[in-house]
DNA sequence: TATTGTTATACTCTATAACTATA
DNA sequence: TATAGTTATAGAGTATAACAATA
């Protein structure tokens, strides 16, 4: 036994990967009261900022391949939280909307991240939580994090 | 457009969730240099820093079941930086130690890991990097997490 | 010919369950 | 009877590739 530090990583970058995985996990695990895993939760916001999508542009910002939006979509359709509306202008799109169910899940989609956001900060105080928030912001922009997309969504297979 | 907001989280929860997504994989793209993944890496620090110790026992402290130790374990036998030796106590023990190329491998790996850290915090000084780790910690101790273990080696479906 | 969405398929990771050998 | 490790199997998640409809 040394002193410390015997296995390794307790720096900033461990911390980060360590924290990360467990805001995501505890996250998942409240959204799925709602039937949603966290990628649906990523799709249902993006559909709602930008109703009307296709399905192809999602594909594009989310870094994944257009098959697995596919999949996606399927989910919330089959729980009729999304619908493909046919366009009008290029009948190959498939404009996405939300229902109103979708709203609704949306809505009580942001109090549980609320919730999950105090949980998980309860040991700052505000001041302290601003901070830390800051901080990180500083890093995902300097590091060239879109905002308000995990990573997690991405074809790792294709990495450039 | 509503001015801003759009899509939702911006707060240090979802950074952090953002942030420690990028930050393991960055790291996994470092260390594929080696040929190592990153649970391979948890693996060789955790032999490391207790040699000789059982595969049991590994499963246990790192949240997984037994058969992923032993794929874990074929895996870095395989590439020879790692043995499984007879215990001399229990027969049915395997004692888990590096071999030569393991700990050298290791001293690489520690040497990523530094720059892995130094190109992450990159947007910070020294001093906002100490307090981001301090604050960051806090709130690992509190949210009950085991240092040095990186909770997606955990078992999901057994959450409790 | 190029593009959108779909299907069919395969691959990777990981857990479950049954098994062997020790204890 | 219980435990350490192993094997065989299955499931979830996700990519690749071939395809149909439309542009």
């Amino acid at each position: 036994m040394t002193s410390r530090r015997q296995a390794g990583p307790s720096g900033a970058a461990f911390l980060l990967a360590q924290l990360g995985a467990h805001a995501a996990e505890r996250f998942a695990q409240r959204v799925k009261e709602l039937g949603l895993t966290p990628p649906d939760v990523g799709l249902l916001r993006m559909i709602a900022s930008q109703p009307g999508r296709s399905q192809r542009s999602i594909a594009t910002d989310l870094g994944v391949v257009p098959s697995r939006v596919v999949a996606l979509v399927d989910n919330l359709e089959r729980k009729e939280l999304v619908e493909r509306r046919p366009s009008a202008t290029d009948r190959r799109h498939h404009a996405l909307h939300l229902t109103t169910a979708g709203e609704q899940v949306l809505m009580r989609m942001r109090s549980i991240a609320t919730a999950h956001e105090d949980d998980l900060c309860a040991a700052l105080s505000t001041d302290e939580r601003s901070q830390l928030a800051s901080l990180l912001q500083r890093i995902a922009d300097q590091q060239g994090l879109v905002p308000h997309v995990h990573p997690g969504y991405r074809n790792l297979s294709t990495p450039r």
